[in-house]
RNA sequence: GUGGGUAUAGCUCAGUUGGUUAGAGCACCGGAUUGUGGUUCCGGGUGUCGAGGGUUCGAGUCCCUUUACCCACCCCA
């Protein structure tokens, strides 16, 4: 029979045993550090007709989704968590509380070619906080917080959560003349990180930019200096445009809030430069970026938007929220070796290897390790000694318990530690007790090495 | 969607101006070693050379078509 080649779609993430342990482990950490903040988990369909997802519509998005029928039934796969959140929220008003704050890790679907780091099918992990027709700057102020402890959580410590404000560059493009092109410019300026200053300044002209406004752009966006001093320097536009006098305040509110949210100096930064998905935000916007690996560019990204659920209903919802997206970050984790190799990542902790040939008192020893907490796993196959310890071997399973004739009348068990090499013997209590302690300290470690 | 590249063993790849039976490393299987894995030694090639067609005495190699994958752009997480 000729067979069919197994293969796995380009752009779809597919992980083996011991990488997709550290993946769930991760995801175990995002949910506990969401849940500590008072988000409630949410999950909704990765199919939804289409046109609830395509009601907003418009250029990449449409370009970019899956969409299929069944019947007469016109569908589309989920681009992104924000969307069925709308949905969702318009769908429940009467029966969620208000200011509502889920958290929701799914899979999205982008039908656009696949390559290094940029997924056809990948995860997003994302929290939002959706206010009743207002929603207080402190929430805005809380989100760096929330990011800081999620990262410090999986073990990294060298990452700038970097904060802009859309009022603030739409009000400076306004004061120069120039809100009709604002959203080109911020395009181009998006890029100055990857092409330069200089690139960037010509890209300007290019675009119909006169020289002396070009100059005062550049000016304004490569400022550098600290929090403090930043602020002071946006401080000298103040009076001129109502919505950069607004952006301002906003800013300086979150940059005010931030040492008692516990997010310390070295990882926040203003960044004049962000802008984030053109049309989407409208004030608060966060970039996260790696300090070792700026290359990566953002791993979570973010801001406020002031009505999230229009098209759906007539209600106003603002909101503020982030994506980090889990399956790029992953990647790049894994790919810069960063995935530490500390963290246990073996099915189970105990692996039971049978010496006789009733397996009664074998049984009997899972049934105690299981107790005990111990993730046992019996070996039950008639193959060879070596063959039962490579198995052992591969599934990087620290302890292997001998139960043979030998143990049997001694009425004790064998353990073997397998990255030491030695092997104790102790009362099946004593056992349990003795796997449980080191596997317990070992699972303490983080994810994520630096 | 635009441009460029690649396709040979499970994986990473070599394969000369077209020439006999297509190779290497790793992985895998068996043995040394029937109560000890990860180290060592010995033995084993596991293949529709992506698919289809063409040129030729002869094609992994040249030409055409096609599919898949990779890279960059676009866009994004």
């Amino acid at each position: 029979m000729e067979k069919v080649k197994p293969r796995t779609l380009s752009g779809f993430m597919e992980l083996l045993p011991d990488r997709q342990q550290q993946m769930e482990k991760i995801q175990e950490l995002l949910r506990r550090t969401y849940s500590l903040y008072g988000f409630t988990p949410l999950d909704t369909p990765v199919i939804e007709a289409s046109e609830v997802l395509l009601a907003k519509a418009g250029g990449e998005t449409e370009k970019q989704i899956y969409r299929f029928s069944k019947g007469d039934t016109d569908l589309s796969l989920r681009f992104d968590l924000t969307v069925p959140l709308a949905k969702y929220v318009a769908a429940n008003y009467a029966r969620l509380a208000f200011p509502f704050r889920r958290f929701q890790i799914g899979k999205v679907y982008r039908g656009e070619r696949a390559q290094r780091g940029r997924f056809r099918e990948f995860y997003q992990a994302d929290i939002d906080i959706i206010g009743d027709g207002a929603l207080d700057i402190m929430n805005e102020a809380e989100i760096p917080s929330i990011i800081y402890r999620t990262f410090t959580s999986l073990g990294l410590t060298r990452f700038k959560i970097r904060v802009n404000n859309r009022k603030i560059l739409n009000g400076f493009y306004a004061l120069l003349g120039l809100e009709e092109c604002a959203a080109d410019i911020m395009h181009t300026i998006d890029k100055l990180d990857k092409i330069g200053a200089e690139k960037c300044r010509a890209l300007l002209l290019e675009g119909g930019v006169a020289e002396t406004k070009a100059d005062e752009i550049m000016r304004f966006i490569t400022f550098s200096g600290t929090s403090a001093e930043k602020l002071a320097f946006l401080d000298s536009y103040k009076g001129k445009n109502e919505v950069f006098d607004a952006g301002l305040g906003e800013l300086g509110a979150v940059c005010a809030y931030l040492p008692q949210f516990g997010v310390p100096e070295e990882n926040f930064e203003i960044d004049l430069t962000i802008a984030r998905g053109l049309d989407y935000y409208t004030g608060t916007v966060y970039e996260t970026t790696l300090t070792d690996h700026p290359e990566i560019g953002s791993v979570c990204s973010g801001g406020r938007y002031d009505n999230l659920a229009e098209y759906y209903t007539d209600k106003k919802l603002p909101g503020v929220g982030i994506s980090i997206g889990l399956t790029r970050l992953f990647f790049v984790l894994e790919e810069q070796g960063m995935l530490s190799d500390d963290i246990v990542t073996a099915p189970c902790d105990a692996l039971i290897i049978p010496m006789t040939e009733q397996l009664g008192e074998a049984v009997k020893t899972a049934t105690l390790l299981r107790q005990s907490g111990i993730r046992t796993q019996l070996y039950s196959e008639d193959k060879k000694f070596k063959a039962k310890m490579s198995y052992a071997d591969k599934i990087g399973v620290p302890f292997v318990v001998f139960i043979g004739d030998d143990e049997l009348s001694k009425g004790v068990l064998k353990i073997k530690d397998m990255r030491s090499g030695e092997q104790t013997e102790l009362s099946p209590d004593a056992a349990a007790k003795h796997i449980k302690t080191a596997v317990d300290e070992r699972n303490n470690g983080a994810v994520i090495k630096e």
